[in-house]
DNA sequence: ACATCCCCTTAGCC
DNA sequence: AGGCTAAGGGGAT
């Protein structure tokens, strides 16, 4: 099947590069990922993108809407372009665009990206796939579907560990009663405002401000949340530290790694939000992006 | 009501 | 070889 993306910005490397979705892997040039329950196969040539879906075949509707294709980037980058910084940001990695990811999947990988890195991530996540959820073939390859909430509400902490997640496994056994209860219904978080949503998935044990502004932005359509990691503060305080009193920064920076208090979370969040707009998620992807980018790049 | 300190798995890196 | 780092959160004080 083809795609042709006529004058709509969108880069599929930059995109599933990033490191906001932790399933997607490059074989042979094919970018393969598994979203709901279809295995995509896909690449990008220029302006066209040739997929593959399956079990259900020519899913066009399920690709547009997974990467956000209806997006106009091209007006969400006018309204977060404020200085140079973003603007560099935005050439080197033009086209990314943030992923509408499921939300029961997108709160379990996030409960699981506390105090870690990607890599590590991705092994949690497939691991859990490996052992609790359904075995698709596709071509010469195997997927896993990610397992469903009654399935890990019901597993033990024990087996749910050999899954590599260490203390989250109570999170993650929790999070899953809660949502196999019917406590969380995203269908219903995907319709109320940011500060709402955010209000409610903080509820949730092993979310906090970080991970609930994750599944806000990444799966219930709210392009304001603005979460902040290490490498955001570490490019507020390089780049935005004349928005803050030095008290301020000089703190923070002397934290050595060590994660921020709720209030310090906070006011860098409501910074972004106010600098950057109602699409300060997609500022916060870019400036995520580029910093982690740059430190790997000065470090080998 | 707030802030501070400490613990929590894992693996790659130096 | 042991400490540090990584898309942080929770609980005790």
């Amino acid at each position: 099947m083809e795609l042709n993306l006529k004058n709509r910005p969108f880069n599929l490397n930059h995109t599933l590069n990033c490191g906001q979705a932790f399933r997607w892997d490059k074989i042979d040039n094919w970018w393969y990922g598994v979203v709901k329950e279809n295995i995509i196969k896909i690449k990008q040539i220029d302006n066209k993108l040739i997929f593959f879906t399956y079990p259900k075949e020519n899913n066009t509707k399920l690709v547009k809407n997974y990467f956000r294709l209806n997006d106009d980037l091209n007006y969400i980058v006018r309204q977060i372009n404020k200085d140079k910084y973003i603007n560099e940001a935005i050439r080197k990695f033009y086209g990314l665009r943030i992923i509408r990811q499921e939300p029961w999947e997108c709160l379990i990988s996030y409960i699981c990206a506390t105090n870690t890195n990607i890599p590590i991530i991705r092994n949690m996540i497939f691991n859990l796939s490996k052992k609790f959820g359904e075995k698709i073939k596709f071509g010469n390859h195997k997927f896993y579907t990610f397992p469903k909430a009654c399935i890990l509400a019901k597993a033990g902490l024990d087996i749910l560990k050999k899954c590599g997640i260490g203390y989250r496994a109570e999170y993650i056994s929790k999070a899953s009663k809660m949502t196999n209860n019917n406590e969380i219904q995203f269908n219903r978080l995907s319709k109320i405002n940011y500060q709402a949503v955010k209000k409610e998935l903080l509820q949730i044990p092993g979310v906090g401000p970080k991970v609930a502004d994750c599944i806000c932005l990444f799966s219930l359509d709210k392009l304001d949340a603005f979460p902040v990691d290490i490498w955001v503060t570490r490019s507020i305080l390089e780049l935005y530290h004349k928005y803050f009193d030095s008290l301020f920064t000089k703190k923070i920076s002397g934290k050595k790694y060590k994660s921020l208090t709720l209030a310090e979370y906070n006011k860098i969040n409501s910074f972004g939000k106010k600098y950057f707009g109602k699409y300060a998620g997609y500022a916060q992807e870019y400036l995520f992006y580029y910093k982690r980018m740059y430190n790997s790049f000065i470090r080998s």
